[in-house]
This record gives structure tokens, C-alpha cells and sequence, in this order.
RNA sequence: GGUGAUGUAGCUCAGAUGGUUAGAGCGACGGACUCAUAACCCGUAGGUCGGUGGUUCAAUUCCACCCAUCACCA
């Protein structure tokens, strides 16, 4: 099978750009590129593309919450995928957008094509509508009381609390999140493409797909409910791309997103000589195509997505990878417990290594999620890596070094032992071209301990006291070395940073996977500096410690409520406005004065878009008093004026009844 | 609520188309060694295989129900 190279395209679920990636991102990104890396090594032709999702409501709103535009929001947080991703290793091809015009030219040629297959059709739909904000909102963006449990402030598409599932207009007192108003029905055109005429191309092609059996099962329950048609259209405004032959009609972000695939592959051709975008798209290419998802959007790629290629006039995947998702220390990642580490957090104290064997070590190729328990993987990391692994080369490097001038015996002592360590080659490659990386991980540690039971038994400290025995050290030693080196070419998809060094001590230029069948003999190596350091407690000590900090506001799981402790931690204090004035070179800001009672202090307060300075001299509100100064481009602000509102000219000053004076305490 | 998945030693996980003493690595404990980043080597202890009931000569493995965790319900 490894004998031909085999043109292969991967890709990774695109990140959605309104946040920062994490550790449960990052499993995803670490199969794709220890499985890119495998495909590289052995001499395929394998190109790993990825892009940021940029488009849909959640960034349109952010954004504007931000008083910046999408594009700004998406730019930033692509920067930190990129950036972080690449510092854990992952070695994309290409990263690019779905806010591109390669992505817009090619949905715009899909949906010409769809549209004149006749599987896009327009239906009026009603829908929730905010009459304050004048959008549209997705369930998400309602909340009310669960009609069947009463429980409040749930979400309009599910309860948390007790599982139902129902329609926005099915909550008790239904809120508009944006605003606050209650949102009413309206109508509006939308277009649909008509996935219910695909089940029988679907079923066909889920047979040769190789999916997971979990996968198929998960399949198989869809197609018993029936296929309903797809809504691809959302209302402006909407950041997206804008339908052809409409004014105010824009594709469904999951509409874009796994176009975004080939756009980014576009792009990259675009840019590469000899790199044909048809050969691996085409209805008749011989290019294999992967991806790797999470299980919470099989249905949009096992469904949608080939359903579209197939009705567009394109292949459809080879096949698609889902895993499971990430659990930390056994419970879902929280911000309150410190385990909700970012990408960047970690790389602030721990090797990403460490991580990329960790996660290799658990990952099969089932959805079933995986647990990060940080003492397993300080135990893990310090046991396999550094006490079996590295320590092979560690323990031979010496004496080659020191006795035999960095030299290699001509010859190994035990060919047969090499043998077994060239021959699991083709077990180990079927478990990583598998995705059973938990399963090569077992067989290559299982030899590293018989490496160490091989050294041990043959004792070089032994022998090297004694000169009539000094060729046998050197040859233990190559031995042992070639074990090493063996076992480093098979784990060098998984840890390339470790490899690497590996490779510069035995003075090789590159490896192949098949490097590992052949012993490295009579040759000159370096001296053995340690490739890794142990993980020290300490340090996932102080990652969590940082996770904890880095974000104060408490999250809605475990934190809903504070303590009466919490809340008097908070000095609010009466204030009078003495002062009010624009703040030059600001758009947004007043410099206020307060009288707090014994003290007067500069406070700069976002409100010049609501508020007259003039007409706010007098008045009193309500300041936290012992909010940490805060040094500004303007000088230092010392506390922060009490306002409610979703901010621009919405914003709305708190005042005490008459009567309060400035430097009462509020409480 | 419906559907699906998962639940095996202190921890992380294998495994069994139902059949003699259920496995590995780590950790714990004991021993040995000193080349190696207190690493490595040898050995010991640890499990009513989530719970209850059923089918069977025999179930942790099949069935039903229940509990817990996760996902999906477009």
C-alpha cells in the first residue's frame, strides 16, 4: 500500500474565529497532523488545509458588541490559531478564510449549479423576530421558562435543566438576548436545498465511505427519521456572503463552512505549481479526501456536505474521521475549576510534546471522547517519554562517546532483536493509517521496555571494567542506540520536535518511515544532550492556577451563584458629578470628576455617545470605588461609573433616590 | 423526552462470538542495580468487569429495567 504515493487532501474542522483555541480544540488539530505527518513520512503526497469559519451571527454580533467589524474580530482570532496551532506543531499547508473570495466564488458556483439541478427551492417560514434590533435570531438568541419543567432563563431551542427540545415560541415569557424585548413572529422567504431527494445517493455513499461504526449508526438513525430539506438562507443582516439574485438573502454560515475546505485548497493551488485543484475535486478524481470532525457536527459532513458535492457536480469525502470530545480530570472543562486551559496557557508552561504523546496515547478512531487527567499525564509523560524512551539513548550515549569517539560498531550484536523492532513496522503503520494511535503507542512503549530489559541484561558498566570485553560495550551500546532510533523514526508523527533532536544527535539529515527497518552502523553520532525534561507538578499546578485567572467572570455551570462574602468585596459608593468633560483623542469616553465623599478622583466612563457632559454636572451615581486604578492612553482611571445598556447611545446611568450623599456605601 | 455511545484494579485503558486462575502501563509495597534525567531490572498486593432482575448447565460477556456521564434531535 506504500508503494505507490497516494495523493491525499486532509482537513480540520474549521475553527469558528470568536474565540481562542483551547485543549479541546487542539485534539483535534494533533490527529490530523500526527496523521499528516504519518502520511508524509511514508512518502505520500499528503497536504493538510485548514481555514477559520468567519461568518454567521455569533461573530456579526460580537464583533458589534466590540465596536469592530467581523473581519477585524476573525483577523485576530485566526492569528491565534495560527500562531498557537503552529506552536504545538501543527504544520498546516494552508490556512486561510471562509470570508475569501475563493470561498465565495465557489458557493456562488454551487449554488448556480444546485439551483439549475432544481435542488434549491424558496418556502415563507416564520421565525422570531427582534423589533428593536430588526434581525431575525437564531434560537439561541432567545431565552425564556422551559414550558415543560418551568425551570428559567433557558435557551430556545432546548432546556438544559430538563432535556426538552422545542420551538422559541414555545418558551414562557420569551426574551430577545439583544435586547431584551419580546420577540415576535414573522415571515420571510428562505431557500432550501432539497437534501430528501439525496437518501439513496447518501446511503451509497456512506457504503464505501469506511465510516466508523458509531458513524453509521448515528447515520442510520437519520436516515429512520427521514431526511427533511436543508434551510441554507438567513436574513439580513447577516455576516456572510450574499445569495446571487437577491437583496437582502445570505447563505447559511454552515452553508460556507465546508466550502471553506476547498477554498483554502484553491488558494494554496493558486499559489503552488503543478498543484491541480480539479485533480483532487473533480466527480472523477483519484485524490483521496479526509476529514477529521468532532462528533457534535457529523450531521452537517456525513449528510449536508456530500449531498451538496454530489448535487454540484464534485466528489464526495473519501471518508469522515470523528472523535470524541475532551473531558479534563473526568468533567467537562471549567473555567471555575482551572481546567478550561487555553492553547496559549499551556504553551506558557508545559512542552507541547508532552501534550501531542498524551493525546496519541488515548486517540482511537471512535467518537468516544477522551480524558486529560493531568496527574495521569504528568505520570505518562515522565514514565514513557523520559523514563523509557529517551532514557535507551541516554544510557548507551555515554560510552560511545566517551570511549568509542562518537563511533558506531560496523555490525549489531543481536540482528534478530533489531529484527522484531523493524518488523512491527507494519503493525505500527496499520495502527496509525488506522487512527489507532493509542494502540501504536502501546506496541512502541512495549519495546522500549524491552530495549531497556536488553541493556540491563547485558550491563555495558559491567563489561567496560573489564578490557578484554570492551568491543562487546560498543556493540551493546550500537544496539541500543539502534533500538532507539528505531522507535523515534515510528514516533516522530507524534512528537517531531523530539525527533528532530534525535535525528541531529545521530547526525542524519531526514528520515523516512523506512529508515526504521535499517540500522545506523559505523557511522559518527553527537553527544547525547537530554531531548527532554521531565514534566515538574508544579508547572500544570501553576497552568491551572493561570486558567483560574485568566477568566474572572464566573461561567454560568458552576458559578451562578456568589457568596454575600463575594458581593461585599465590591466598595460601591455614592459619587457626585463635579466634572464632566470630552476626552481628547477619544470617541467614546468622558473624564469625570467625583466627589466620593472624603475624596475626589478622575474616572473615565464610556458614555459620550449618551450623554451631554453639561447635563450630568450634579448628578449623582453609583461608582465601584475600589476597582483597581487602571492607567489609560488619557491617564489613570480610578473606579467605574455604574450604567446598564448594551452600550452606543443605549446606555443608562444608575442614580440613587434623593436623599443619598456622596460616599455612602451601596449594599 | 427521543435516539445513540460509554461505565472493567487507586489512575489511564485493553479484552472476552457466554465456559478453566479477567489483562497492560502507571501508582503502592518489597527486592536488585548504579550505565542512565532517583531513570532501569525482578517480584508482590489490588477488581462480586455501574446496579437490579431474567435467559442459560454456565453471564462481567445475551435480554429487560434502572443509575451515572457524553453527544445528537437538523
Amino acid at each position: 500500500m506504500s508503494d505507490s504515493p497516494r495523493k491525499i487532501l486532509v482537513t480540520s474542522a474549521l475553527p469558528y474565529a470568536n474565540g481562542s483555541p483551547h485543549m479541546g480544540h487542539l485534539v483535534e488539530y494533533i490527529q490530523t497532523d500526527i496523521w499528516v505527518r504519518f502520511q508524509k513520512l511514508r512518502g505520500h503526497d499528503c497536504i493538510y488545509v485548514c481555514a477559520s469559519d468567519a461568518h454567521g451571527t455569533p461573530i456579526m454580533l460580537k464583533a458589534r458588541e466590540l465596536g469592530i467589524t467581523p473581519e477585524e474580530l476573525t483577523a485576530g482570532y485566526s492569528a491565534e490559531f495560527v500562531n498557537d496551532f503552529a506552536d504545538f506543531g501543527v504544520e498546516f499547508d494552508n490556512y486561510h478564510t471562509t470570508h475569501s473570495p475563493e470561498n465565495e466564488e465557489i458557493v456562488g458556483q454551487m449554488y448556480a449549479a444546485l439551483r439549475a439541478s432544481n435542488d434549491i427551492y424558496t418556502r415563507t417560514i416564520e421565525q422570531s423576530y427582534d423589533e428593536k434590533e430588526g434581525m431575525f435570531l437564531p434560537d439561541r438568541f432567545v431565552k425564556g421558562t422551559c414550558p415543560r419543567c418551568k425551570s428559567e432563563d433557558q435557551y430556545g431551542d432546548a432546556c438544559e435543566v430538563c432535556g426538552a427540545t422545542y420551538a422559541p415560541e414555545d418558551l414562557i415569557d420569551p426574551v430577545s438576548v439583544l435586547s431584551g424585548t419580546t420577540p415576535v413572529k414573522r415571515e420571510s422567504e428562505h431557500y432550501f436545498f432539497r437534501l430528501s431527494e439525496y437518501e439513496e445517493r447518501l446511503r451509497d455513499w456512506m457504503k464505501v465511505a469506511k465510516l466508523d461504526r458509531n458513524v453509521v449508526a448515528k447515520l442510520d438513525e437519520w436516515f429512520d427519521a427521514g431526511l427533511q430539506d436543508w434551510d441554507i438562507s438567513r436574513d439580513a443582516p447577516y455576516f456572510g456572503f450574499r445569495i446571487p439574485g437577491t437583496d437582502d438573502k445570505y447563505f447559511y454560515v454552515w452553508l460556507d463552512a465546508p466550502v471553506g475546505y476547498m477554498a483554502s485548497f484553491k488558494h494554496l493551488c493558486d499559489r503552488t505549481d503543478g498543484l491541480d485543484f480539479d485533480a483532487y475535486w473533480n466527480a472523477d478524481s483519484d485524490a483521496e479526501v479526509y476529514h477529521f470532525i468532532g462528533k457534535d457536527i457529523m450531521y452537517f459532513h456525513t449528510l449536508f456536505w456530500p449531498a451538496v458535492l454530489k448535487g454540484a457536480g464534485y466528489r464526495t469525502p473519501t471518508s469522515v474521521y470523528a472523535h470524541g470530545f475532551l473531558t479534563v480530570n473526568g468533567q467537562k472543562m471549567s473555567k471555575s475549576r482551572g481546567t478550561f486551559i487555553k492553547a496559549r496557557t499551556y504553551l506558557d508552561n508545559l512542552n507541547p510534546e508532552f501534550l501531542r504523546y498524551y493525546y496519541a496515547a488515548k486517540l482511537g478512531p471512535t467518537i468516544e471522547d477522551i480524558d486529560l487527567n493531568l496527574e495521569d499525564f504528568i505520570a505518562r509523560v515522565n514514565s514513557d517519554l523520559v523514563g523509557k524512551l529517551v532514557n535507551i539513548a541516554s544510557r548507551c550515549a555515554g560510552f560511545i562517546s566517551k570511549r568509542f569517539d562518537g563511533e558506531l560498531a560496523e555490525v549489531l550484536p543481536e540482528p534478530k532483536l533489531f529484527a522484531e523492532f523493524a518488523d512491527a513496522s507494519t503493525a505500527i503503520a496499520a495502527h496509525y493509517e488506522a487512527r489507532e494511535y493509542s494502540k501504536a503507542m502501546r506496541l512502541i512503549m512495549a519495546l522500549a521496555d524491552k530495549a531497556n530489559r536488553y541493556i540491563d541484561e547485558r550491563k555495558p558498566w559491567v563489561m567496560a571494567k573489564d578490557e578484554g570485553a570492551r568491543p562487546d560495550v560498543q556493540l551493546v551500546c550500537t544496539q541500543g542506540i539502534n533500538m532507539f532510533r528505531s522507535l523515534m523514526v515510528y514516533l516522530a508523527p507524534v512528537i517531531p520536535g523530539v525527533a528532530e533532536s534525535a535525528r541531529a544527535f545521530l547526525n542524519e539529515s531526514s528520515w523516512h518511515w523506512k529508515d526504521a527497518g535499517a540500522p545506523l552502523l559505523g557511522s559518527s553520532i553527537n553527544k547525547f544532550k537530554p531531548l527532554l525534561t521531565r514534566v515538574d507538578p508544579k508547572q500544570v499546578e501553576r497552568m491551572v492556577e493561570q486558567s483560574k485567572e485568566s477568566t474572572p467572570v464566573a461561567d454560568n455551570q458552576d458559578d451562578e451563584f456568589i457568596s454575600i462574602d463575594d458581593f461585599m468585596k465590591v466598595d460601591l459608593r455614592i459619587a457626585r458629578i463635579e466634572k464632566a468633560e470630552p476626552v481628547e483623542g477619544a470617541d467614546k469616553l468622558l473624564a469625570l470628576t467625583l466627589d466620593v465623599g472624603d475624596d475626589k478622583r478622575q474616572v473615565f466612563a464610556g458614555i459620550k455617545a449618551a450623554y451631554d457632559p453639561e447635563t450630568l454636572v450634579g448628578r449623582h451615581v453609583v461608582v465601584v470605588a475600589n476597582l483597581a486604578p487602571r492607567k489609560m492612553r488619557f491617564g489613570v482611571s480610578e473606579g467605574m461609573v455604574l450604567a446598564a445598556g448594551p452600550g452606543g447611545e443605549d446606555i443608562f446611568l444608575l442614580s440613587p433616590d434623593d436623599g443619598a450623599k456622596p460616599g455612602m456605601r451601596v449594599k
